[in-house]
DNA sequence: TACTAAATCAGACAAATGTCGGGTATACTT
DNA sequence: AAGTATACCCGACATTTGTCTGATTTAGTA
């Protein structure tokens, strides 16, 4: 046996590229790579990683390999080009454009949004630059936001001063902005974009 | 029969979904999903997605559904903390994070890097940001590249005067660099991202 | 009505796939 | 020497899965 202590390691690396290369090798797939000449032996070299917590495994399906915790599994959220009023799950819903995110937005949907005009541009969000959008009704001082005034969509910041909520664009031409009325909220900027060449693709 | 001419659309929206989610289905999958009573039916839908090029079929292995032009296929690149002199191979090599991207980098490779420095403000690279470079030798005038100044990688606007290369910064405090030797390009700068608060999480 | 095309169903087969019981060899420990 | 753990192998079985042939139903049309 001329390698022995490293194939638990090239088996642990073929799976993981060929999980983010988005799919997941079957148990023979992995006998074949790693020249099993028994597909027990990749079987139990599978096993152990998902015991020592490396992978994870979904039912007796096959490519049901996974990285752990939802990591290395990119989900996608819906570009929206324009949010207005309260038709966010509107918008969501007829959208076609999705970019690849890999946030966890744990219980709450997220989205994305193209930024219009440079109100945010001393913040470095320059217009058409995509942010991510946790989708939330609350933010904290300071967190960028993404809110609803005049019944459209705009990305500030959240400033509270003595009580009162401002919304602070970054850029000295542009006044804060204080609601009249009580802010609607539509979520929190987990993640800015710009994509410098090829256009979004939509998926 | 009520809804006939939606189930071809139910199909693709399901098989849609699931390969967004990473999992395509198999075809007795999509069987049960739509309450066919014969498997055929699931199958001859899936093989008028593929024939009018709204789905992609990869050999007949199981799982095997795609959305077209490896849209959707999110793939990982990884994130390198610095890059110095032509060690960029080894230095993919060893990383162990990696970030989702939707771009196509075609027959070459992607990775990512951390900026440092405000040098490139001006062009809404902060410090800290992440770009996304497609690794290639050349570059033409304008675009943003990752070049080897002083055997580290350095983010700047590539531009050519009068034959001559210029790296340039977009920030008046820097000046340009004129390069002595012959520039040495490792990539193209595709996309720029800011992480707002949660740090990337290593795959 | 007769014809045609599309959609669905029925049944089946071969290959792929996950899983299992048991065997062999090597190294290490007691 | 005996025991033990690890790695690997052999053969096999039940499902799952992709695929095929042919029949039935339905809608539209000449």
């Amino acid at each position: 046996m001329v390698r022995k202590g490293g194939t638990r390691e090239r088996v642990y690396e073929y799976v993981r590229k060929r999980i983010l290369e988005g799919t997941p090798p079957t148990v023979r797939e992995v006998q074949r790579e790693l020249g099993f000449r028994a597909v027990q032996s990749a079987q139990e070299h599978l096993d152990a990683l998902v015991a020592s917590g490396r992978l994870e495994k979904v039912g007796r399906v096959s490519r049901g390999y996974r990285l752990p915790g939802s990591i290395g599994t990119a989900s996608f959220v819906p570009l929206l080009g324009s949010v207005q009023a309260g038709e966010l799950s509107e918008a969501i819903e007829n959208l076609d454009a999705y970019v690849a995110v890999d946030h966890d937005f744990g219980d709450r949907r997220g989205f994305a949004l193209r930024v219009r005009g440079d109100s945010m541009i001393d913040a470095g969000i320059l217009p058409g630059d995509i942010v991510i959008v946790c989708e939330q009704p609350h933010a904290e001082n300071g967190e960028v936001v993404v809110a609803l005034v005049d019944d459209e969509a705009t990305v500030k910041r959240l400033r509270i001063r003595d009580g009162r909520v401002e919304l602070h664009p970054e850029n000295r031409s542009y006044p804060v902005i204080v609601p009249a009325d009580p802010l609607r909220i539509l979520g929190r900027v987990v993640e800015v974009r710009r994509y410098l060449e090829s256009d979004i693709r939509p998926v």
